[in-house]
DNA sequence: GTGGTCTAGACCACA
DNA sequence: GTGGTCTAGACCACA
């Protein structure tokens, strides 16, 4: 597993950083136990501050997504867990709700935006 | 028109305006040509400073939202413009992108997404 | 003559009055003598406040592009006058130096805008 | 690179700013991935609020052309991004229409105007 | 250290 | 009256 960072986006660094693990997870680039590179390896490789990818990572253990052993590194965590699942509904929906409101915005119609999504969930959601 | 905040929320407040504005155009609480409240108004009413209201309307301006008349207020544009639709066919792409890492993250089968998605089409995507 | 405003514009309402009567006297709608619409007529017609056409007035007499005739109205100055001439000099090379600094950072190299400005020419500038 | 403004212009201070980072990246003096000033250092050096150097900085970052990261400044942005070329293709022709106008309007000839479009050039367009 | 948000309030341009 | 610009300065997030 290889991070980049963009940086002419105005994402924070290490949302980006967050951003990326979760999209390598979704598509099988991480799976459970897969190591992460370590904290100074990855700020060297990048030439960013070791403290932005520790807070990245940080965000994943809070998050338990990943987990860390000391003297070891960090591994991706188990995916699914029940507790996870409640806790991301909100998450869920809040999202789902600002991708409505801009597609309406964008002057779609309910049934153009079904099809929209219907579409992208056929292409399997390219990521995957 | 009446617009509220929540000095709680970590969301900054002009953009917690931002996002009210545009849920009131889409659910159809405000519609074109509406004027909405003065800057002066709004920052009297929801007890915060002018600027930030007036750093909320110019994004909407920003983005083709609301105009603006000097000494006459500002006011909700025209929707569906033909090249806003372009412009945010990205921001699109990029929330459904989020929706769907963050859906499977959390456990969901694509079938299980698209049911979901479904669901709230249904019910009219909470706003209308 | 007749003058209309575009709201959506964030140009000042005055400030497209002034543009659309000096756009009609290039065009030749306008010529030297002609009678513009009145004061009062005008903001009727526009639903603006008669101050503000006014004010437009008063700059274009202030050019010497038209001038008032007391009871009469508002009518077109000759053109071409050689103390215009002079005056105009700065004016046209600061929107020179405007339209050149733009069409380089849209990264048109210097004969790309040569071509580009010529076409304009031969197409009579848009207004003829 | 070296800001200044003119406090007895009557063009917004903010607006200075913008229009001497575009100059400077125009002219060379700028190139993609220069640092800027910071914001507190501009202010600083021009006597004038951070938040005004804040506002300028924002609207070049709206226009894509410079980028921002947190606790690192801001720095120029690579130039000619094929989407601002199609974005910038009405401004274009808006000032070239000004520019069309006032020349016009100061009595010169369609040829009395190319000539002094390509003198312009040929001098480089006062910036090189 | 550096940019981002926000307050409190002055002053100006436009209508 | 209404929006636009600007000052002086506080406090926070990010690196």
């Amino acid at each position: 597993m290889r991070l980049y960072i963009d940086p002419m986006k105005d994402e924070p660094v290490f949302q980006q950083l967050i951003d990326q693990v979760k999209q390598a997870m979704v598509s099988g680039v991480l799976s459970p136990g897969d190591k992460l590179p370590t904290v100074r390896e990855c700020a060297a490789d990048l030439l960013i501050n070791p403290n932005t990818v520790q807070k990245a990572y940080q965000e994943l253990i809070r998050e338990g997504l990943i987990y860390s052993r000391k003297g070891m590194g960090n591994f991706v965590a188990p995916f699914g867990d029940e507790r996870q699942k409640t806790m991301r509904q909100a998450e869920l929906q809040r999202l789902l709700d600002a991708f409505w409101t801009e597609a309406r915005l964008s002057g779609y119609s309910k049934q153009e935006i079904r099809e929209l999504i219907n579409q992208f969930i056929d292409r399997g959601g390219e990521h995957e």
